[in-house]
This record gives C-alpha cells, sequence and structure tokens, in this order.
DNA sequence: GGAAGAAACATACAGTCTGTATGTTTCATG
DNA sequence: CATGAAACATACAGACTGTATGTTTCTTCC
C-alpha cells in the first residue's frame, strides 16, 4: 500500500533519484551559502547531476528552493504530530508539548535559515505562508482550535490569533538557533512562550 | 547646532544629495521588485546618477540596501516614540498603544517587504537583529522594562520577551499589509495582541 | 589666484550566473 | 526491434555585479 518504498521502476525510478540527490545537495548548500550564493552549476555538481537534469526536473531555481522548503516543513509538521498525537483529550498539554517539538525541530541552523529566514523572500510572502498554512501553522490551528472549543482558551479569532503565535514561536526558534548556549536559549524560549499561552488560558471548569 | 538642514556645501552636500536621491529610488524598486530583482543600473537611472556614483557611496548592492532597512527602521522607531512618549507614567497604556501605532506604520507594504520579509534574508539575520535592536525592538523591549519594574506584567526574561513579542507583532503587521480588509485585519490584529499583553499583565497593587 | 591633491563621478571591462535551445542517451511500447 | 518520448548533457545568449581605469569638480595651501 506504500507508494514511496515501493521502488517504481524505470524512468520513474530514476527521476525520483536524481530529484532527490538534487534535494539533498540542494538542501546542504541552499543551508550554508544561502540561496542568492548558491548557484545551480555548484548544487548540480554536489547532486553528481549535470545542470541540464536539474533543468529538466525543476523549472528554475526557485522552484526546487520552493521543493526544499516544503520537505523540510512536511518533516516538521509530521514530527510535531507524532509528539502530540496522544495528548488529544488535554489540548493544552498538547499546545505546550507541540511548543517544546517545534522549537526543538525549527532551531536546526539549515531550517531556520531556509525556511524562516529566505522561504519568505524567495518564494514571496503568499506562496511561502501557503507553505507554511498547509503544513506547520495548521497544526497549530487545530491545537487551538481544540483548545477554544473546550473552553480552555480565550475566544479570538482564529487565524489571526494562529498567525501571531506562529510569529512569536518562529523568532524565538530563530533566537534558540543562534543563541551562545543552545539549552539555556531553548528553556528561556519555552517558559515566554508558556507564559503567553498560560495568560490566553482559561480554567477547565467555566 | 543643527547638522542636518545646515546644508553644508561643497562635496559633502554633494555627496549627501546622491545619498538620498539613491535612498529613495532604492527604497521603491526593492519594494516593487525584491533585493534580487532589483538591478542597480535600473536604481542608478531611477536616481539619475550613474552606476559608478553608486558603488562609489556604498559598498556594494546589500549596503545600499542596509541604508534603506536603517533609515526605514529608525523613522518607524521616531513615529512610536512620539506616539507613545507621553505616556510614561502608564507603561502597559504605553505599549498598547505602541503596539497599534507599529501595526499601522508597518503595515505600510514597502516596510513590511523591505524591512522585514527581505531584511534578515539579505543582511543576515544577525546583522538585521542589530538594526532592529537599535531601532524598533528597542522601544518595544524599553516599554516591557517599564512594565515590569512597575510590577504591571509578569517577571520572565527580558530580551527573550521582547523577541518573542516583536515575533508576533511582525507577523501580524504582515497580515495586516497583505490583507483584503485592512482596517478589520487591524483591528482583529490589534486585538490578538492586546489579549497576550493582558495575559501577560499583573494588576496594579500587588 | 593658481597648482597639487583628493573626492566625486563616469565608463569600460572581466567573470559568473541564469534560463533556454539544441543535441544525445536511455527507456517504454507496439 | 523500431519508433517515440522522457531523461539527461552541452552550448549559447543575455544580464548583472563588482572592479579598474579615466575624467571632472572641489578643496587647500602656497
Amino acid at each position: 500500500m506504500q507508494e514511496e518504498s515501493a521502488t517504481p521502476d524505470g524512468q520513474a525510478r530514476r527521476s525520483a533519484a536524481t530529484r532527490a540527490r538534487l534535494l539533498a545537495a540542494a538542501r546542504e548548500i541552499f543551508a550554508a551559502d544561502g540561496y542568492q550564493a548558491a548557484s545551480t552549476p555548484a548544487i548540480a555538481r554536489a547532486a553528481g547531476v549535470s545542470r541540464g537534469a536539474l533543468y529538466h526536473q525543476y523549472d528554475d531555481k526557485a522552484a526546487l528552493f520552493r521543493d526544499v522548503v516544503a520537505t523540510m516543513q512536511a518533516e516538521l509538521a509530521e514530527r510535531i504530530d507524532a509528539e502530540t498525537r496522544m495528548l488529544a483529550d488535554d489540548p493544552m498539554a498538547a499546545l505546550r508539548t507541540g511548543t517544546l517539538a517545534f522549537l526543538r525541530a525549527a532551531s536546526a541552523p539549515d531550517f531556520a535559515r531556509i525556511v524562516m529566514i529566505e522561504g519568505p523572500a524567495v518564494l514571496g510572502r503568499d506562496d511561502w505562508s501557503g507553505i507554511d498554512r498547509a503544513a506547520g501553522t495548521a497544526t497549530l490551528r487545530d491545537g487551538l482550535a481544540a483548545a477554544m472549543a473546550a473552553g480552555r482558551l480565550a475566544p479570538l479569532p482564529l487565524e489571526t490569533l494562529a498567525t501571531v503565535l506562529s510569529g512569536a514561536m518562529n523568532e524565538a526558534a530563530l533566537l534558540v538557533a543562534t543563541a551562545p548556549d543552545p539549552a539555556a536559549a531553548l528553556a528561556g524560549a519555552a517558559t515566554v512562550l508558556d507564559a503567553v499561552l498560560d495568560g490566553l488560558a482559561r480554567p477547565a471548569n467555566r
């Protein structure tokens, strides 16, 4: 039933393999050099394919970058989902756990630079928001909706709240990513974000 | 005693004039096309100077962009300062007023794109944070420190709190900037941000 | 007031990159 | 196995950035 590990032989497999090589190489080079300084010759060389193969698989450099961003966002969402799935009955606990999981994953240097710093600039704010809403913020929005429905969270416009909190969490992750002492920074960021959530929380019986 | 309007004649005035022309032209073109697509030939042409003049005044394209960002940040900080200066005795009111002033100013399309979206990507996160800390976030941090000192705000690590709230406010401004109904979006964003601040507030007598 | 030096500006050039156009190999299919 | 298409490789045109070199304008000092 799985479609990924089924190793579809032939051209499909060939294409998938080069795309995978390009994705891995691009991710590394984009993270190290930034979008603008990452040249397509360098990426193709690192991937072990020609530049022609790159332009056959992707419309342009931005499309390759977009695929990298979408892949990383999907990986992150999956990871957070896995950590919060078992907490469906306690929405506030799920939010707190999800926040911590997000901080840990999103503060990885490559994620911070590629997805959060360069993503909006390269893809444009709208396109980037679409990817983010489909992956990262979706999880957050669902969590907030659940908490609000359970009366554990102050009633506020959901989309706006999700966006604002997402911004706060992104900035916190970037802070952790560049901190000299990441562990301490992560603890501090978690404390502040928990305080923000607490401030918006409502007691269980009301 | 004024040094700006004193029209320093000669070469200093000549340089200042070309820099001003370049700044204005660059601001417009960066806002319209983005950093990457904004070519130095186009900027020089729009400013009415040669490309040589541009490279004489600035080390490279990024330095010109940096000057644009710093100028816009300084303008914003000055504007917020002016609106909150008279509220020094009520720190929470100053924070709320400042938030609204920030949302109004930072949701201008050119500010959103140049300073908030492209700034970190072009200048690098650290350099951008330095400019932001010197201008925008400084005002916020001072306001938070005052409120905390007065016991009106939950005691939290100041720098982290300022960064996190700054992220929330930036994201809110971007939301307003691209909203179909900016007035409504601004009201919603202000409501959410006020709720966040309220959640962190402490009663006056304690 | 004029000559020497520096600052501001303009032009020309080298190197690199992006995206496309054209050619070649590998695979699918009847 | 021959035909067509997909995947890949190479060659090319156009554009841009940053620098090097040349010219004009101002300053300064004798």
